[in-house]
DNA sequence: CGTATTTGACCTGCGC
DNA sequence: GCGCAGGTCAAATACG
């Protein structure tokens, strides 16, 4: 089905690994030479067909790489679903006893608990989901030690009336509990990837400032996370990331000019970026890893087999041509996804 | 000079 | 319909 463009894509290659046998235009002058050229042509041919069926192999073994890890992914989606279900259950069991938040009697009795988990997250310490399997208790309240980090994730289903149509995808959205230093006003929470803030704001249940920040590799990654200030304890930064970057973390490069993106400001922070991750692999339990793990497969799987290039740039990759550069020449334009939909949304 | 951050204004959803 | 609160935009500003 992909011959055209496989065989588009292989003529990259070719100059890669055939190489040599390459020949000027031919200006017959021998009946020998030409009968010379003309095997040599059928070797090339030959070895041309041979990497094209070497090449086609290997994209057939990867695609079944990728649907196995699909098919595992939505087995294992399935399992943890249902063990959050039940802790959900649970968890619902003795909400009503465990709101041990504070004195925030006002507000509590103004709002109705949304469905909105971002909102219900940060006004109620235990989580949407307890799927700490092997340890019972998921307990995400209070303040971790210090220079730890602890991470709850969710799957955000369609439930949220404040979800839009676009991004009713299962948005995930995680916590991640980061001990910062008090005196250091800057919310930023190193954990790996590159942030571009575009606001900031007071919320009315916490004093200190919530900092909105999205992915720098927005539009092509949607990631957003919220940054605030624990209200109980100064100490600890609370940020809530929603949705799953469909991208490696970017290397410590920072382009010509301009500035250092906030997460490099982060160093401040004292929780290193690596440090954070593994510390959210090792506070997670083993059902949370994996379905951690999961997620980044399901994010990589959907993203390959949503996008049409992905074929293009697996070849791309086989033949080392990876368009490395993409990102940075997104960050060039300002572009503001956000404002489009909003846009539309206000028009519609 | 190019880019990131700041910050007031604006938009949208929700409760009354 | 109004007010409130959270979220986002984008011009102005700061910075390397
Ligand atoms: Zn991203």
């Amino acid at each position: 089905m992909d011959e055209q463009w496989m065989i588009g894509q292989t003529s990259l290659s070719l100059g890669l690994n055939v190489g040599g046998p390459r020949r000027a235009p031919p200006v017959t002058r021998d009946h020998v030479e030409e009968d010379f050229m003309s095997s040599k042509k059928n070797h090339v041919v030959e070895a041309l067909e041979a990497e094209l069926q070497r090449v086609g192999k290997e994209n057939r073994k990867l695609s079944d790489m990728l649907r196995a890890l699909v098919a595992k992914y939505s087995d294992l989606q399935g399992k943890v679903s249902g063990m959050m279900a039940a802790a959900a259950a649970a968890n619902s069991h003795r909400q009503s006893s465990t709101t041990s938040e504070g004195g925030s009697a006002a507000s509590a009795t103004r709002k109705r608990p949304r469905s909105d988990s971002l909102d219900t997250a940060s006004r109620n310490p235990s989580p949407p989901l307890a799927v700490a399997g092997s340890s019972g208790r998921f307990a995400v309240s209070g303040p971790v030690g210090p220079d730890q980090a602890e991470c709850t994730s969710v799957h955000e289903p369609c439930n949220s009336k404040r979800v839009r149509a676009d991004e009713c995808k299962a948005t995930r959205v995680s916590k991640l509990y980061v001990h910062a230093d008090p005196a250091d006003l800057s919310l930023v929470v190193k954990d790996g990837y590159q942030w571009r803030k575009y606001g900031q704001k007071v919320t009315k249940d916490n004093p200190c400032p919530r900092a909105y920040f999205r992915c720098s590799f927005a539009p092509s990654c949607q990631v957003k996370k919220k940054v605030q200030r624990s209200a109980e304890d100064k100490t600890v930064l609370v940020a809530t990331y929603d949705g799953d970057h469909n991208h490696a973390q970017p290397p410590k490069q920072q382009g010509s000019g301009g500035r250092k993106s906030g997460d490099a400001a982060a160093v401040r922070v004292s929780a290193a970026p690596v440090l954070v991750q593994q510390q959210r692999k090792q506070e997670a339990s083993t059902a949370e890893q994996v379905a951690d793990r999961k997620n980044l497969a399901e994010q990589m799987a959907a993203t390959l087999t949503r996008d049409p290039g992905f074929k293009a740039a697996l070849v791309s990759a086989l033949s080392g041509r990876i368009p490395a550069a993409w990102p940075k020449t997104c960050q060039h334009k300002r572009i503001y996804s956000g404002k489009h939909f909003s846009r539309e949304r206000a028009g519609a």
